[in-house]
DNA sequence: CACCGTTGTAACCATTGTAGTTACTTCGAA
DNA sequence: TTCGAAGTAACTACAATGGTTACAACGGTG
């Protein structure tokens, strides 16, 4: 199955670096500990930096927290770097028959419930911050 | 985004279908409802064969469950076509840095969080079975 | 001002998953 | 034996992803 973007998983471990990080965070410091391509850093954090998660200094380079670091969750960051219209995680087949009872009606009992899983999901993403992440590995 | 496979939903039309039709259920009928190639239908109905949650007549043609129409839940559905390692839904970036504390740490932090979404999403897709589903548009 | 490291993008590429299609074989009852 | 249906292989088109090169824009420092 295709699964949800390493993008997440990337932009957490750029924000807990600047969270952690006394020294300056440039996007080639950033991608050395990433292990990864300094361009792949900078369009992630230009993502985060639209969310209003992150402020970066153009020129001189370095990035900070715009919000305090319990103030950031998971969620925040997913919604931030997982470009998903509204609730739209799961892929719903187009156009079902609607000549047939359950062609015409199985689409919305069916979002109904792919909504609430994807809520679900989402709802645990929110309960972490970055403090309670960062506190595992300082 | 990369959603969630229309496989989903499309299994979980052709159980709905075969749990509420009375008639033989074939592949091309399934099909005229799902509106989409036989194939495809086929392909998804084959996976729900393996997964034990269907029995299928070849050669004569139709379809039936292997499970009462309350023992199978969404998840079960999702499970047999999301053909998905472990707890696997979110990609975690290939080899951070060891040098850097963060890199080394933030794996097993951030894995766990990750299962723990994944989970809380599954565990809501066990919660509803085909004849809640069924129930909304007999 | 000129320099230089950094950010911000555009363009391109290879890989992969998905959905669909055609074509063919195998199955099993009438 | 026939015929409709399941099972599959092979192929295509398309989109998301991750990576790369290249270059312009920015902004301190000498």
């Amino acid at each position: 199955m295709k699964q949800i973007s390493s993008r997440f998983s990337i932009a957490v471990h750029i924000l807990s670096l600047i969270a952690v990080s006394s020294k300056d965070c440039t996007g080639d410091y950033i991608a050395g500990s990433v292990n990864t391509n300094p361009v792949i850093i900078r369009r992630i954090m230009g993502m985060l930096k639209k969310a209003g998660l992150v402020d970066i200094r153009p020129g001189v380079g370095g990035a900070s927290l715009l919000k305090d670091r319990d103030q950031i969750t998971l969620l925040d960051v997913y919604r931030a770097v997982e470009v998903i219209e509204d609730g739209q995680l799961f892929n719903f087949h187009d156009e079902p028959n609607p000549e047939c009872p359950v062609g015409r009606n199985i689409e919305a009992a069916l979002r109904a419930e792919m909504k609430e899983a994807q809520s679900a999901m989402e709802q645990r993403l929110a309960q972490v911050n970055l403090s309670q992440l960062a506190a595992q590995f300082v």
